[in-house]
DNA sequence: AATATAAATGCTACCAAATTGCATTAATAA
DNA sequence: TTATTAATGCAATTTGGTAGCATTTATATT
């Protein structure tokens, strides 16, 4: 039995169930649309694919949650808003984010590492975040 | 006659002349203050260094004009702000920027280049973006 | 030096992203 | 089944930044 075969609402609920979250609607809700989504998704994603259904302060308290339990990450590509992608298994070490200017999507490359940089005397490197910027492969 | 012996006021004048900005004393303080800088600063930075002489519109409005005439970048470290720095000819190919935990403060690392990388297929690069979180060496 | 003109400034109001306090409601453990 | 703890919804607030518009200022021209 492989990932496929495992029914997404189960998956959802087993990922709430490991990190002692308690398995409200919303947060299975939100969860399911991260990790159908092939990119990342911001606040307004969520309420729009949600409407009305859960109040602002819900969703964002439920992805700094989310974020807190390392399901997910933020990842900053200069829209002004924060957006998020499920931390797979596969992608924890750094990844590089591509930033689409044509459809403005922000996708996780979770196989292109970020490279390890020389920083000068005195600096003492912790993590690090690359964005890239440019057109991806289903704009190109 | 090398650079240091250049009065900073004159040094400033002469870049808002050369790029065809008005010299208006909003510009040129501010200007100032990012000459002198040796990290990125803010609005805020910029707001508090110069007390209520200039209004928030002037000062962003400042920093967008000297960022479209390529006199400054804008530095995205996260914070929730966008910071600037001036763009000296040494460091106009894309380099790291550095964000110190302990002080908070984002640096220009101008001899650290960020590293290409190979994209999948279908992924095309046009610039990027390389943000290090660390201890910078007044704080190591 | 006086003036015309184009641009910059300072208001005020506004917008968007995100957070907070608090009363209510729901999930889970006992 | 109930007690407990956590999550939610609501309204208000904070923060970073923008926009319209009347007034002022820098600069080029006479």
């Amino acid at each position: 039995m492989n990932a496929e075969t495992i029914p997404m609402d189960k998956n959802v609920e087993e990922m709430l169930r490991s990190h002692r979250l308690k398995r409200t609607s919303a947060r299975i809700e939100i969860l399911s649309l991260l990790l159908e989504s092939s990119h990342t998704i911001s606040y307004n994603d969520i309420s729009e694919e949600l409407g009305d259904n859960f109040d602002k302060s819900t969703v964002y308290r439920t992805l700094n949650s989310f974020e807190e339990k390392g399901i997910i990450h933020a990842v900053n590509d200069g829209s002004g808003g924060i957006k998020y992608a499920v931390t797979k298994q596969e992608s924890e070490d750094a990844h590089v984010h591509f930033k689409c200017d044509s459809c403005e999507q922000t996708y996780c490359l979770p196989d292109t590492k970020i490279p390890r940089v020389h920083a000068p005397d005195g600096f003492i490197i912790n993590r690090s975040s690359l964005l890239i910027n440019g057109t991806c492969k289903y704009c190109s």
